[in-house]
DNA sequence: GCCATTTTGTAACAGCGTGTAACAATTGGC
DNA sequence: GCCAATTGTTACACGCTGTTACAAAATGGC
């Protein structure tokens, strides 16, 4: 019986970031865009948790969550602003179990809803429950928590770290766009004065690579002047 | 009836400090300085929250909160360093119930320990701890009561102290990367002014006595710049 | 307490991964 | 088509990690 979370943002791209990762890591997951969709699924299914975002139009975090504190114990984690202490206060003295301040690490919104889901005894700790997050992409298997890429044929393909971090990276957001400073910055090998190109010689390698196996082509794109791209329809899961 | 917090620290001024605000906020505050004074006040008085500071000469926060976990169900607050996400998610999974980032406005810990005791007092104590303490892995069996490892083929396989504790912390945490300073922590073997490169000899030791068995790459991969990965899929269970 | 043995930590070096610099190829605006 | 800007490729230097050897510390039997 997984846990049921409501994640609650008006921007569409975390939302359903926010969503899949949690899928990825065992949850099941709703999604509302503001506060009258929130009721809306409050009201028609039985959720664990509600994931809220602080700032949004009409209807913002504080006074949803205030509102559902009223007549609900549904814990609420709310998604802040990074460097507001007042917000933060106020968010967690108005009835929010817990925040994460954007920009976040994803997994550190999955341990934090374990932390407050463990603390209401609906989920043991991790340990008694491993998922594993598989990412599968034109016959290829990626592998996050063995570290191991697997080719269409079977074959396992040795990656150098920087070169997982990075397919990692992209198997985990297909279709969108990544900036050089956005990959830097999610593959965590950000350093002061890192020179950004320094990506794209990481990209030439990963796709030498794959290419020994498929187009890498239609699996990376460059798209000019903005970064590049995970071209490849991914499905991800998590493998038993 | 004031709850009664704990606020361990070996910073006087943060500890004084820290103590002082909670008191004008109406909790009821005890000190300690380090590991030994905490279990001192905690087999003499009955704390209903813990503040703790994640580094401390000897014994730190992380290393006190496992502990504390093991038998009690004392809700705990980490102090930790700004910026540190694998620090937060780590700390989170070794039982603490939330943490506050250095440096704090402390209207947010009041905050905080008012939302962890709210959280708290809705839940009634935890009937028995079950923890798992048997990690299987690749045919491999590691039980953690009586620090005894079998291989594959059934045969028993020695390890050291350091060996034993560095695999356990390992199989307790499977597919997370975790750095040179994490696994010192964690293996409760962090010592004023050691190498850390020390834990990579302790690694290449594991691993050499893992591999006349399985091919040890399998099992604890290293994660350049970042540290190592126990990357074999673990079942954990509950020994009869 | 002594001492042999075992365990742990440090130093040095080799091999590999990563980032930079330079140059080649491609792209897109004019 | 031209050309500046952008991206891809090659070569190389430096830093990170694994291994070996040895020293220091810890352990346990007598």
């Amino acid at each position: 019986m997984e846990p049921h979370i409501l994640v609650v943002d008006d921007d569409r791209e975390i939302r359903e970031l926010v969503a899949r990762h949690l899928r990825n890591n065992g949850f099941q997951v709703d999604t509302a865009a503001d506060g009258l969709e929130m009721r809306k699924v409050l009201k028609t299914a039985r959720i664990d948790l509600v994931v809220l975002d602080r700032v949004m139009p009409g209807e913002d975090g504080l006074s949803l969550c205030r509102d559902l504190r009223k007549t609900s114990d549904t814990p609420v984690i709310l998604l802040t602003l990074l460097g507001s202490d007042t917000d933060r206060i106020v968010g967690l003295e108005v009835g929010a179990d817990d925040y994460v301040a954007k920009p976040f690490n994803p997994q550190e919104i999955v341990a934090r809803i374990r932390a407050v889901l463990r603390r209401a005894q609906a989920l043991p700790p991790s340990a008694g429950k491993t998922r594993e997050h598989v990412f599968l992409f034109l016959g290829w298997r990626l592998d996050c928590r063995s570290r191991r890429l697997t080719a269409p044929d079977g074959s396992v393909v040795t990656l150098t770290d920087g070169e997982f971090d990075l397919l990692q990276v992209f198997a985990e957001r297909p279709g969108i766009v990544l900036s050089r400073d956005q990959l830097l910055d999610l593959t965590s090998r950000r350093q002061p004065g890192v020179f950004d190109r320094s990506i794209d010689m990481q990209i030439a390698r990963l796709r030498r690579k794959l290419a020994v196996y498929t187009n890498a082509e239609e699996i990376i794109k460059t798209v000019r002047q903005r970064g590049y791209m995970f071209a490849a329809g991914v499905q991800a899961e998590a493998s038993t």
